[in-house]
DNA sequence: CTAGAATATTCGGTAAATCGAATATCCGAA
DNA sequence: TTCGGATATTCGATTTACCGAATATTCTAG
């Protein structure tokens, strides 16, 4: 991923990232609401929820379709969305690694580097960058 | 998901949102670095992604393993990360509904929720909700 | 056209995030 | 034990996020 792309991914994921939102997102998982819904749903006023919808909006998460006087909003990126809430409701045990663990990992890596780039001029520039502090 | 748990989710996510945060996770799903190694990687200056790694690390994303005087940081929940990275790399299409579409949507949920919650107090209480405002 | 409902926007204040510079801490080699 | 390298923390400044209150806009029924 470059720079530019992290840049992007960054401001979507900061468009998720808050209670609010999500629970926005989650109620037009269920299907498109208006602003009026959702007051009752949340405990968010009107001018707040409006506020969060400019967000969602102007990240292409939602959008609306006016139908008279309401607007009902809808997910634009249903899948996105469905997918998200489902991976932060995950719960992957976390982790922890030893120091020994982590020096095979590094040298494992190492070599398959080597091997795989075998030869490159890229490779050779990559490959000494090693530590200066030993144990 | 309840309120806390949405609150949860947007912590989580809040520590993803930064490009830089996204970067790092991205080096470490390559595998195990220490906090130099990154200096080398990132447009960023050492006491800044210390920093972010100690965002990370409290969102339970990274951990290190002491060695000597580095610290080899790596992923506590690297399925969690990698479906994060590929989730927000996606592209999936930005799709526009009509009104016309919406309102089909709504009657269809709004009938099968009845079926569904069929005579239950909870479901009297909830339905009658709609709108003011004709066309 | 006018009123009222639905929604958005603006404004101001407060809290939180971000960053660089400076400094502190920890560790192993000599 | 002292020193240099690696990393963390603190501090202050700046920007950005957030929220409520008030106001503006848009739409339709009458």
């Amino acid at each position: 991923m470059s720079t530019i792309e992290t840049q992007a991914a960054a401001e979507l994921l900061k468009a998720f990232s808050h209670p609010t939102r999500l629970a926005i997102l989650q109620e037009l998982l269920a299907g498109p609401k208006c602003v009026t819904d959702m007051e009752e749903l949340l405990p968010a006023r009107q001018a707040n929820i409006s506020q969060h919808l400019g967000v969602l909006r102007h990240a292409k998460l939602v959008d609306y379709a006016q139908d008279g006087a309401l607007r009902c909003y809808y997910l634009c990126r249903p899948r996105l969305v469905e997918d998200m809430l489902k991976l932060v409701g995950r719960d992957e045990p976390i982790i922890k690694r030893s120091a020994e663990e982590i020096q095979a990992d590094k040298e494992r890596l190492a070599k398959a580097m080597e091997r795989q780039t075998e030869g490159t001029e890229k490779a050779r520039s990559e490959r000494p960058r090693r530590r200066k502090a030993a144990r």
